[in-house]
DNA sequence: GTTTAATTGAACGTATGCGTTCAATAAGTA
DNA sequence: TACTTATTGAACGCATACGTTCAATTAAAC
């Protein structure tokens, strides 16, 4: 498509929309949707007021644009499963570790406490990020975890209740401290050995 | 103490500081600390202003007021814990149950989308409210199965890992939903099933 | 060079809301 | 009754910021 005639007009600035919106990213992120300033994004991006009007025409078109946005980023850098032939407490600890990294890394923290403030106002922008974040990858364990069962390398259940409380387990109580704790402080980093035992404790639970 | 001379004096009406601290919470939780109007607040505790600024100075100081006191309330509404001498599954399906009534109660997960959203602008907050809330309950779960484990009921480890595990287990996913989920639906009741699959795998994993 | 659309800077009207001040009134104690 | 403090209503100065309008400029396509 698109080999109609193209009449001679000077094009979008694509950089200009990149700046925008790495601007509004920064800037929802730090005041929320209320008190985020449509003037100081502009000016952070070095755009003029009247461009991201022209472009997103309210506050709200832009904030859902910079969601959709991040939340392809996320998309693309959730933990993989490597479905090599190792053994499955190395699978298992891999998955876990990566899992653990992804989500407590500042910029998850970051997304995850101003969606759930947002939420409020906003719905549909849950449900974009819930299916972008947590339902996939509650997804691509489970298929993980029912791959397992088939090759009677864990014992036969519920596959998808099973994700659940490998996840659990692993997580704990641990992205609650890092919802809560002071963003400055680092978020306490995650202990080799106490992966080990929640991956060790389930597979107990489930061996076949 | 105070038995010194008394001035004569109008003394302060507590049903306004009631209504203030009552709709600042409304207010707080509607909009967000940023958002969040003092004169709205006013309006809706049927009091001046003034009122307000002569008993907490700042809009600073009423939020962590209204903070301290939902704090306060929470410790107090948090799920018991039965030492009675039942079964050990009846012990902890109980404990799951309320656990998940408590933290699916529309109040405390608009608490949680909020204290999540304001920690990055008051971090002392977010302490205060681990420490009422995520914390306390660690503790006590920890307390039970330690008891537990000594009573030979439970395999020995690490209680408070154990608590973490059997915490995880039974939320598995469900509080993220709750977190991100459309807030005009009802949170999605929580299965006796799951919560008994949950609970009976715990058992299995920590069986002495 | 002409055409078309992107981008800009500045200003506008409107609204919200903080924190303060002041004079007036209400409600208790002595 | 006199005294002291709580509470009120109204207004003020100041700041922020949305979303819009307009004339002017820029950068590509033809």
């Amino acid at each position: 498509m698109n080999t109609g005639k193209r009449l001679p007009h000077r094009p979008v600035d694509q950089t200009k929309q990149d700046a925008i919106l790495a601007s509004a990213r920064a800037e929802f992120f730090e005041y929320g949707f209320a008190s985020a300033s449509i003037e100081r994004i502009a000016a952070a991006a070095n755009v003029s007021k009247v461009t991201i009007y022209t472009h997103f025409q309210t506050k709200e078109n832009l904030f859902s644009a910079m969601v959709g946005s991040e939340c392809r980023v996320m998309r693309g850098s959730l933990p993989e499963i490597s479905d090599d032939e190792v053994p499955l407490r190395v699978e298992l600890m891999g998955f876990a570790e990566s899992m653990m990294k992804f989500l407590s890394s500042p910029d998850i923290i970051r997304f995850d406490r101003r969606m759930a403030a947002e939420v409020e106002r906003h719905p549909e922008m849950g449900e974009l990020f819930l299916n972008a974040g947590p339902r996939l990858m509650h997804k691509m364990l489970t298929e993980m975890i029912a791959t397992e069962m088939d090759r009677g390398r864990l014992a036969n259940a519920d596959p998808r209740e099973a994700a659940a409380h490998l996840y659990g387990m692993v997580k704990g109580f641990a992205d609650v401290e890092w919802r809560f704790s002071n963003p400055e402080s680092a978020p306490a980093s995650v202990n080799t050995a106490t992966l080990g035992a929640a991956v060790d404790r389930f597979l107990f639970a489930y061996r076949p």
